[in-house]
DNA sequence: TATAGAATACCGCATATGGGTGATTGAAGC
DNA sequence: GCTTCAATCACCCATATGCGGTATTCTATA
């Protein structure tokens, strides 16, 4: 068997605190040693002594869950974050995984599964429950359909480079009045009116 | 016990679709009734009986799994597809979920696993394997580094929203002079001289 | 306490940009 | 043969933008 795998926890609330450290703590191949019920503690004692793997509540008082692994992370690059939450609005999601989160569990996940997902975050996984998973790969798919033209879509990606009408035209070597046109074109078919929403909506859309 | 989960396979492999099949179809609560080693057969065949569920190779002859999973998802958007290649390449993983891949397993899954991400998907869940999860997890994670003031921080997401100059300082309640004394620092700061380029930037390295 | 950085504010200048309008050409489709 | 549309080019005008400066205030933090 390898080595024990350390988990901390982090989590205002103590019953599920106490009830998690048991549950951790009681499995052959898991030591729950360090919980905290609020992110300032942590950030003072955690480092210390690192432990493989955080078990993360977002909802905190004082600094949040997603600010936490922020900082967390800035001192212990080597531990991985696992939030653990009720929160399944697409903001905390987005912006725990952002932050370096690894892994995104809901609360009412069973502690047979969290216990998985622990060994599952060691092993260079990202466990997520199920509905966050999808919504996180969702967010990749294209939402085609942009009736732009090809050469509009090459005009777009040379916008994106931050390239001005001169250097465009000159690159495409036609003239600076043409990328105007084709520029208005875009704004009018993108439903735009300045470049840095025209750069906002390629990059969302993927349409470049 | 809820309605059998119908799937298909598209694999070009006979050992490998056969046995999947065999598999699948031998289990209880799923059916397998559809196979196909090209996406071509697939198109022309599928959209009359729509699976609730599509394992999908990825290198395959002629139309590519990836291509297929976008022509196939236009005729039939209530099909999951959940690829089930070796690809374990960076494009591969991104191209697949920007088509509208809701699952990327790899071929070392084993059967069992394999059909619980299949019943997975058919929940609502996007089921990977752990390598892949942590790959498009951590795509989200921020490089973070760039020293952008709150302030900062705050006119680039204006910026983003197609905000001009005199718009921000209205909003934030601050000369324009200001504004654009901020611009200068963020334009230092991210190495940037347009506002498109500052979007995009922004955006990429997930700033905003 | 000294220093650095953040946020604020201002000036001037050359150029880029967005809006409006209009025209020609060639290829695709009816 | 006619229409449509992408692609090309053109002009006018008001404003926005990027770049070069300089300066004050406040707050961390070394």
């Amino acid at each position: 068997m390898q080595k024990e795998i350390k988990v901390a926890i982090i989590e205002d609330e103590h019953e599920i605190r106490q009830l998690m450290t048991l549950i951790i703590d009681g499995s052959p191949g898991y030591s729950c040693k360090q919980s905290f019920d609020n992110c300032e503690d942590a950030l003072l004692n955690l480092a210390a002594d690192p432990p493989d793997v955080v078990l993360m509540d977002i909802d905190l008082p004082g600094i949040s869950g997603i600010e936490g692994v922020r900082k967390l992370k800035e001192k212990m690059p080597g531990t991985d974050f696992l939030m653990l939450t009720v929160q399944d609005d697409d903001e905390s999601i987005f912006n725990s995984v952002c932050v370096g989160a690894t892994g995104y569990l809901l609360k009412d996940t069973p502690p047979a599964e969290i216990l998985k997902a622990v060994e599952d975050v060691n092993k260079g996984g990202s466990p997520m429950s199920a509905s966050i998973a999808r919504r996180i790969v969702s967010s990749f798919k294209a939402e085609n359909s942009t009736s732009l033209s090809e050469r509009e879509i090459e005009i777009l990606r040379h916008l994106c480079n931050g390239e001005n009408y001169k250097v465009i035209a000159e690159k495409l070597h036609i003239s600076g009045h043409t990328v105007r046109s084709h520029f208005k074109n875009i704004y009018k078919k993108l439903q735009v009116s300045t470049k840095a929403e025209a750069v906002k909506k390629a990059i969302n859309e993927r349409i470049i």
